[in-house]
DNA sequence: TAAAAAATGTTAAAAAAATAACAAAAAAGC
DNA sequence: GCTTTTTTGTTATTTTTTTAACATTTTTTA
């Protein structure tokens, strides 16, 4: 990206910061580039979700901490970004009428949120505030959340009591996320504090499901937190390296490739 | 106009208050009415400059403070709207550099939440989800949230896990709100469910401060959770009663009157 | 500096939303 | 109850925006 591409960027976040929202008109006037440039800027920052494009307009999402963001989006990470909406939309497309669900922090499991139908009966529990925020909109679905201290890096709220919340209840589908696979270290995640959500996640599901793009086979971080062969299902992308397709059919869990 | 046209307005005001802007199909879906019906709403709304139209969506208008007056379901609600803007400002006033704070469901408390300054260094812990995305945008804040099940009416999360989280936290200064505040039979709200996070919140903060515009004083509810005596501060407007200040005074509570 | 990559602008075609006009339904007034 | 007024829904038409493809310019990098 561009020095110029950026301080364009930062000028539309700062005009949407005072005036919630601004038609692509008025932006490109504002910035002296073509409406075509415009759109290309605010796709970016609609993949990262810090504006919800609507028809002429960009609003800012109140989900969204704009401030601390790079827009360094590099061809690799643009590609990851489009795999994961395809992801969250095949784990939206499994879901069934009156389905009990927990959905994970995570800019995958924020895909599957979006792709969630508006009238879909529900019961949801969450723990992030990108999810929160989506799925409190949805007329079908019944909403429970798991609060605590909030990290503003995963927008994850974590606390003792959020995980007691967890392990209280009981769904029918779990959808995790995870930043690392490996076959013999296990699913991991970076921060510690994810950890205990997304156990007692698991435990509390029947089904678990994990969604993840396929960058994410044969990396670690440092905070495991469960074993493949625990999860039922995993839903990723075409680049699954054919290592793993094979370690996954043997552990006898379903993989899904969109 | 009729009522059930002025409660349609009334939910578009609210649905883009919490999230700054919506597309006239999600609104036409929300409230099951055509979409030509949506626009007829927003186009009153925009002549009254509440909303900015754009194509395909409605965004609330960053400089207007919509006068629910004219749009409210109730005379009552009607009423004080400007009042309880202006005792949010005060509760702002009052805040200090490093205070931990609580902040209690309701609308007098959202304009509480609206006024904080957004560098001022706060902790803040709170259950609503209005308060939740206005706290959450300012940078000044560390946050925490007590969960539960979703209360949509009330916006208010609640649970046995988000009532411990609460006792578990210390506050300087606890806002709470309510609905109704009697001498004899003490400080109440409308539903059950509130009650326990109320309680909690009081008594986990040293100081307890009442946001509460003058029509509620006189009022009964259902759900009582505090006595009159409870609170050091009342903040309010000045059409509480003659007899209620006398009240107010005589048990030693600083009366504050916008 | 030259080649490659990224960014930008332009255009025509496709998609979506706004408008206006009219018919049907609901609410208000008498 | 009946009439009048207001509100709502539907349709066809107009306007606007989006998308996609390609040409051009700018920037990066080898």
């Amino acid at each position: 990206m561009t020095a110029r591409k950026r301080e364009r960027i930062t000028t539309i976040i700062n005009t949407l910061l005072l005036e919630n929202a601004a038609s692509i008109q008025e932006l490109a006037k504002r910035l002296s580039v073509s409406e075509m440039t415009v759109r290309r800027d605010l796709n970016i920052l609609a993949k990262d979700n810090i504006v919800r494009l609507m028809h002429g307009a960009a609003v800012l999402n109140p989900g969204s901490r704009p401030d601390r963001r790079q827009y360094a989006i590099t061809q690799q990470e643009a590609l990851n970004a489009e795999e994961k909406m395809l992801i969250g939309q095949k784990a939206a497309s499994i879901l069934e009428q009156n389905d009990i669900i927990i959905i994970d922090s995570g800019s995958t499991t924020d895909y599957l949120a979006k792709a969630i139908p508006y009238d879909m009966p529900l019961t949801v529990l969450c723990f992030a505030l990108n999810i929160l925020i989506e799925i409190h909109r949805k007329k079908g679905c019944s909403l429970t959340f798991a609060g605590g201290i909030f990290h503003k890096n995963t927008l994850m709220f974590e606390s003792p009591e959020g995980v007691e919340l967890i392990r209280r209840y009981r769904a029918t589908k779990a959808f995790l996320s995870a930043s690392g696979i490996m076959s013999r270290l296990g699913v991991t995640c970076s921060t510690q504090y994810e950890i205990e959500s997304k156990k007692a996640s698991m435990n509390s599901a029947l089904s678990k499901i994990l969604l993840a793009d396929s960058s994410k086979f044969g990396r670690i971080l440092s905070a495991y937190f469960a074993d493949l062969k625990d999860f039922d299902t995993i839903i990723t992308d075409s680049g699954i390296p054919e290592e793993y397709r094979k370690i996954i059919d043997n552990l006898g869990i379903d993989l899904i490739i969109v």
